[in-house]
DNA sequence: GCCGTTTTCGGCCCGACTGTTTTCAGTCG
């Protein structure tokens, strides 16, 4: 069993207990460990539960039954009490566990199916504190919950969330507007948009923001917040607040929910209370805190935590790394031209990466297996060589490095002989094919390519699409044991599609003392752009500067 | 269920908004 297993089996847990209407503090200690799990790097069969922060005696041994048996004991006896059914309702906007549990209780309904049916047929009225609005607003959420509003990725949602910033922050009176939520934080995907202003008078930005033209429908509109669903499905939310509120408002909307409970709990340890206004104390009600961030941060004894890192993922009780910042990269080590699938020629993505200021590029066309891409073989690649030869004389700001994207076969052997291959000055090889193989043999696949003694770097590790494609299992313990031993670097990939390694991924392997290389594998000169996209996620992985091969100056020492 | 440099028992983050409750429960973030 795997750590997915594991989260799965709890997060179900989770979900019955609340339906249960079991102790809330029962429910949120599973919670917690969830998140805690979720954001854990390690292999949960490496490592013992019971040194997690939130994972106790009783947790540890769930999870040690979870892993050996794959099965869990609670979850078969909640699921015995409790409808399967009930769980998927949750997903039901507005609809909760107690909600639940009383149209099941009270009506026998154990399904979304059977509570739209019902909210039709207005059988929901006789309920206690159910009226017809309420049998609206259902129903209404029950279709918004179908129609399905998945996570997005946060090139889409940073590109929906910047229109709608610049309007607000053009609204009479507003001091300061900014992200906040996952979009602050850099996550990889997005659920909702989550925007924050400071200013005395709320009137004027929440009205430029419900009037937006990428507004489909305000969902609420009040004093200080509001709701609105854009035409692309996604929702945004507005907070408003006056200038000695900022900072902590920024803290509290930033979140993650985790890091936020975390905050608090150590406020309480020092007798003072977080709000979204401000850092109080509890016996005399004084504010100590609340106008800039980092006040509120200092206020509890810490440094000012950067957003990538407020997970509840250990940034609360350690010392902070430095980490790395798009200035720190000098250049790039994975990109495309025209030779294979690229839209841009050699001598244009030089230009553009000179343009960047960068001391150099590698040049990384496929090899030939990858033929609808032009793949490129030995032949073609000793061609392109000297092309890139000729564009260096005529860009010799950047370092032109002459390099291949080569296919990790389906038996982890290379596309291109070897001989060619270590004529190069970059190999970065990738899988591109043979997905569905099993967790076993993709990872003996990645190691044996790792250890051909000619590859600089594994592209794109996961193979995952976000929103379209999971990323094939792979056991990443193994082959970033396999990448310390033969002094390959993992690729953290900024195509925004990609962002491949994730997060934890990248964490674990600089822990290891695995070097990562982050590339944006720019198939035009405006991708080499994506870049600042690779680097938010490395900094959600804790990685600093030092980790990453191509923040060296001149031509990196990739091996 | 977890946790402890005042605690092994008694705490556990906090507020906005909605609908229908005439005083607040449920949900969300």
């Amino acid at each position: 069993m795997t750590n997915k297993d594991v989260i799965r089996a709890l997060g179900n847990v989770c979900d019955l207990l609340l339906l249960q209407g079991a102790d809330e503090f029962r429910v949120r200690s599973y919670q917690r460990a969830v998140n805690t799990l979720r954001g854990l790097s390690e292999d949960l069969n490496r490592v013992d539960p019971a040194t997690l922060p939130g994972i106790g005696k009783s947790l540890a041994a769930t999870i040690a039954e979870i892993l050996t048996t794959g099965s869990c004991a609670l979850q078969a006896q909640l699921l015995g009490e409790i409808p399967a059914g009930l769980v998927e309702m949750l997903q039901v906007p507005d609809l909760g566990p107690k909600t639940a549990r009383r149209l099941w209780q009270e009506l026998g309904l154990e399904t979304i199916d059977a509570v739209e049916q019902a909210a039709r047929e207005g059988r929901l009225r006789p309920l206690k504190g159910f009226g017809a609005k309420t049998e609206e607003n259902l129903l209404a959420n029950i279709a918004l919950w179908r129609a399905g509003r998945e996570r997005v990725p946060r090139i889409v949602a940073l590109m929906q969330a910047e229109p709608l910033l610049a309007a607000v922050r053009a609204a009479d009176g507003v001091q300061e507007a900014c992200l906040a939520g996952s979009l602050r934080r850099g996550r990889d995907t997005t659920k909702d948009l989550d925007l924050l202003v400071c200013a005395e008078d709320s009137g004027p930005a929440i009205a430029a923001f419900c009037a937006h033209e990428s507004v489909a429908e305000v969902q609420l509109a009040g004093s200080t917040k509001a709701t609105v669903r854009l035409t692309s499905g996604l929702n945004a939310d507005l907070r408003v607040v006056p200038r000695e509120s900022w900072g902590a408002a920024q803290q509290y909307f930033t979140g993650s929910q985790a890091h936020n409970v975390a905050v608090r709990s150590r406020a309480r340890d020092l007798g003072l209370t977080v709000n979204e206004y401000g850092v109080r104390r509890l016996d005399t009600d004084e504010v100590v805190a609340g106008a800039d961030e980092a006040g509120v941060y200092a206020a509890l004894g810490l440094p000012w935590i950067p957003p990538e890192l407020r997970e509840d993922r250990g940034e609360l009780a350690g010392p902070l790394p430095d980490l790395l910042e798009l200035g720190d990269i000098r250049g790039d080590l994975h990109c495309h031209t025209r030779w294979s699938d690229g839209m841009a020629t050699v001598a244009e993505m030089a230009a553009a990466a000179r343009d960047l200021g960068y001391d150099y590029l590698a040049i990384t066309d496929h090899s030939k297996a990858l033929t609808i891409a032009k793949g490129l073989d030995e032949e073609r690649l000793r061609a392109q060589r000297e092309e890139i030869r000729r564009v260096q004389q005529e860009v010799p700001e950047v370092h032109l490095l002459a390099g291949v994207e080569v296919d990790i076969l389906s038996d982890g052997s290379l596309d291109l002989a070897l001989d060619a291959l270590a004529e190069l000055d970059i190999v970065v090889a990738s899988v591109h094919s043979a997905m569905s193989q099993g967790r076993e043999q993709m990872t003996e696949r990645l190691i044996r390519a790792v250890s051909s003694g000619v590859v600089h770097i594994v592209g794109h590790p996961s193979g995952r699409l976000l929103g379209r494609r999971e990323g094939y299992e792979y056991d990443a313990e193994a082959v970033i044991a396999a990448c310390l031993a033969h002094g390959v670097a993992l690729e953290l990939n900024s195509a925004p599609e990609r962002l491949d390694v994730d997060d934890l991924t990248a964490r674990l392997a600089v822990r290891r003392g695995v070097a990562l290389a982050v590339n944006t594998d720019a198939h035009s000169t405006a991708q080499l752009g994506n870049m600042h996209l690779g680097v938010t996620q490395a900094r959600r992985g804790w990685v600093g500067a030092s980790a990453v091969v191509n923040t060296q100056p001149g031509a990196p020492r990739v091996r």
